[in-house]
DNA sequence: TTCTCTAAAATTTTT
DNA sequence: TTTTAGAGAA
């Protein structure tokens, strides 16, 4: 089995994590170390040498595209193994999220988790809204207790797995009004058949607990677990994974303390320290050698992170020989000079050193710091793609879209009931939108319910028109145009009746489908309101909901007003249907824009890409490398940022990130600073990062502006 | 009461 | 620069 070509080129400690069997396994794998090659390796040693079928693993990522890029390797291993064939006709193994096996696994067990099969998934800015209102209704201080702050408590809690109960028995007296919020927050997301992000993970771990026979079943299927990034998990990700790897204990667990940079969301370092206790006898093994960067990158990094106290003590070692290129700093006068010098840079290195667009990444502290680097590239002809941001699926115009069909598919969702039919002026505010919530409420029925039973009657715009006839009496779905002989009201409910009945008529004949070939897998998946995609029906109903509920008009009216935001608006919303094509099903359409947002990696499908230069933040560059790599912004205040410097383990998260940053770079890297930076309308004047004084001076050489650019 | 326009405020990191 | 809050118009 040694000889396998998948083990060649191995070092002794990979190849040694790569032929571990059985047996949890710890890898402290330093930057660059190939842990993914490790982790990619062990999955196909482990299906090669028959010891697991390709669906006994599971392996568990922090982002999708970890989870595809291993999938993707596996895929490539396993079909050079076989000379470009792949006999794997069991397929790969599961590879995802937290997030997203935890939903997966919800879905299923809907019913055991207390959720109807239709929950929804609510976004950050979902849960925001149900947080901000409760604040108002409760009347509390609002300057003291913000928004942010109880979103903060809410997920405090929830990654510590204690409930809104629980929380007012572990409260400090002067937190007491967040438990309240927290437990109205709770009791408004199961009214409304939803999860936010924390209860993925907290109700998989509630449904492990209350159900060892379905413990038992998928403790049965993945018998051997990976789990990367280890040191990013949080209390409640690593209780989890402990109750899936208690009964074979095969667990793998991956991690470098130096790259823990999500404290602020709960992860704690504990888990990796004490993984050796929960686990007697396990196995560490160490991965120092680096093979992507150049020995003076390799040495900034070492001698930043040794400014840490809190650390496993570990040095990464290079085989190369010469040092490389030494780090440049430049000393902006302004953040318009400093993108200048990037960008001019840039061209410099495409032009003389032969690197292509590719090959270079610009990374920074805060998304903020993009806009005035993106001007420059703009200007100056560079193809730049960014990562991360806001992303496609959190847009204005995506999610009012979305929450037409989610308010269709799942009734009781208030937040997306209130954003449909708030954006677009339906003739309904604040006060009519309550109105009908309260009765509904009274009379215990969902929103379409008290509809269609004529409960609405006396809401304005509803009242001369009997309410059961709207969505059987006029043209039938698709239709194009919003239907100006009635209320904006009734128009607008008459949309969402249409979209309903479309996704259940949908529903009803993917089942009969189902039922006819005897696939009564398929039958009952279909229940969960699953679409089949025959004549791209997904895409009609979201194109339904654009023309229909007349946003299309409101954008058009934009646009012709020379508004140039709502050109783009346009072009999102075509780029969605666009993308609906792809999908099969509503259901997982929905989920996949709530914690999938495969536009992440934009435009993924067209190749284009190679050909841009990559912005993006220093946390989103984790994982990744380029030949060259810019740091911009390397000024006290903001990297490290203001908010970190009041205590001693926030800063030294700052330092991981630098760390982190750092340690991206193969070739080249450029660490830049302004003394003067635009903020909202004014300048704000900054001192250089410590973290520049904290390389040593050999391997620097030190570029000052003497210009300043506008 | 809802909608629209203008002024003011706000900017860490993410599944 | 973008988003939100508030005031006045319809």
């Amino acid at each position: 089995m040694e000889n396998s070509k998948y083990l060649k080129g191995l070092n002794d400690e990979q190849l040694k994590a790569v032929l571990h069997e059985d047996g949890p396994l710890l890898i402290l794998a330093g930057a660059g170390s190939g842990k993914t090659r490790v982790i990619t390796l062990r999955a196909v040693h482990l299906i090669k040498t028959g010891r697991a079928k390709s669906y006994n693993i599971l392996g568990v990522t922090f982002t999708n595209k970890a989870a595809r890029e291993m999938k993707e390797r596996i895929k490539k291993a396993l079909e050079y193994e076989e000379g470009g064939h792949m006999e794997y006709g069991s397929g790969l193994p599961e590879f995802s999220t937290f997030h997203s096996f935890c939903l997966k696994l919800l879905r299923r067990h809907a019913d055991l988790a207390g959720y109807e099969r239709s929950f929804v998934v609510f976004d950050e800015d979902d849960s925001s809204k149900v947080i901000t209102k409760i604040i108002k209704s409760l009347n509390l201080n609002e300057k003291i207790i913000t928004p942010s702050k109880a979103k903060y408590f809410i997920e405090k809690n929830k990654n510590s797995f204690i409930n809104a109960e629980e929380s007012f028995g572990t409260v400090k007296a002067w937190e007491k009004d967040y438990a309240v919020i927290y437990s109205e927050y709770s009791k408004k997301l199961k009214e409304s058949n939803a999860m936010d992000f924390n209860d993925l993970l907290f109700n998989a771990v509630r449904l492990f607990q209350n159900n060892p026979q379905i413990l038992e079943r998928y403790s049965n299927i993945y018998k051997y677990i990976m789990v990367d990034e280890f040191q990013d998990t949080n209390y409640i990700q690593d209780k989890l994974i402990k109750l899936l790897a208690d009964k074979h204990k095969n667990i793998c667990v991956v991690g470098d303390d130096d790259q823990s940079i999500y404290s602020f969301r709960g992860a704690t370092i504990d888990n990796i320290l004490s993984f050796e206790k929960t686990y007697p006898g396990c196995s560490v093994i160490k991965l120092e050698r680096n093979y992507r960067s150049t020995k003076n990158i390799l040495n900034a990094a070492s001698a930043l992170v040794k400014g840490n106290k809190i650390r496993k003590d570990k040095t990464l070692k290079t085989d190369k020989k010469s040092g490389g290129s030494i780090i440049t700093v430049y000393q902006a006068n302004n953040d318009y000079s400093e993108s200048y010098y990037i960008a001019k840079e840039i061209r410099r290195l495409i032009r003389e050193d032969g690197y292509s667009n590719k090959d270079i990444a610009i990374l920074y502290r805060a998304n903020s710091q993009s806009r005035v680097i993106e001007d420059r590239l703009i200007k100056e002809s560079i193809r730049y793609n960014i990562y991360g941001g806001l992303k496609f699926y959190q847009r204005k115009e995506i999610k009012d879209i979305l929450s037409f069909l989610r308010f269709a598919l799942n009734p009781k969702d208030a937040v997306s009931f209130e954003r449909s039919i708030q954006c677009v002026p339906t003739g309904a505010g604040e006060k009519t939108i309550k109105n009908m919530q309260d009765i509904a409420f009274k009379n215990g029925v969902d929103i379409l319910t008290a509809l269609k039973t004529g409960l609405f009657s006396s809401i304005r715009g509803l009242n001369n028109m009997q309410a059961q006839t709207i969505y059987i009496a006029r043209a039938s779905f698709p239709a194009a145009v919003p239907d100006s002989s009635v209320s904006g009201i009734a128009n607008y409910f008459d949309v969402i009746l249409k979209i309903k009945s479309e996704i259940e008529s949908a529903i009803l004949s993917k089942h009969e489908e189902a039922v006819k070939i005897g696939n009564s897998d398929i039958a009952a998946e279909s229940e969960s309101g699953s679409v089949s995609n025959s004549g791209d029906r997904l895409a009609d109903i979201i194109n339904f909901a654009y023309k229909a509920s007349g946003y299309e008009s409101m954008l058009k009216a934009g646009v012709s007003k020379a508004n140039e935001l709502d050109g783009n608006r346009i072009e999102n919303i075509e780029e969605l249907i666009n993308a609906s094509h792809d999908f099969g099903d509503i259901t997982e359409f929905l989920d996949q824009s709530a914690i999938n947002d495969t536009k992440e990696e934009p435009n993924a499908r067209d190749g284009s890409d190679i050909t841009k230069v990559s912005l993006m933040t220093l946390h989103s560059s984790k994982g990744l490398e380029f030949p060259v790599v810019f740091i911009a912004g390397l000024e006290e205040h903001l990297f490290p940022h203001i908010r970190s410097l009041d205590n001693e383990s926030s800063l030294e998260e700052e330092r991981r990130l630098c760390y982190v940053g750092i340690t991206r770079a193969k070739e080249k890297l450029y660490l830049t600073w302004s003394k003067k930076r635009r903020s909202g309308k004014d300048y704000k004047y900054n001192m250089p990062s410590r973290f520049l004084r904290e390389i040593p001076e050999e391997l620097i050489e030190e570029i000052v502006d003497t210009y300043e650019y506008y």
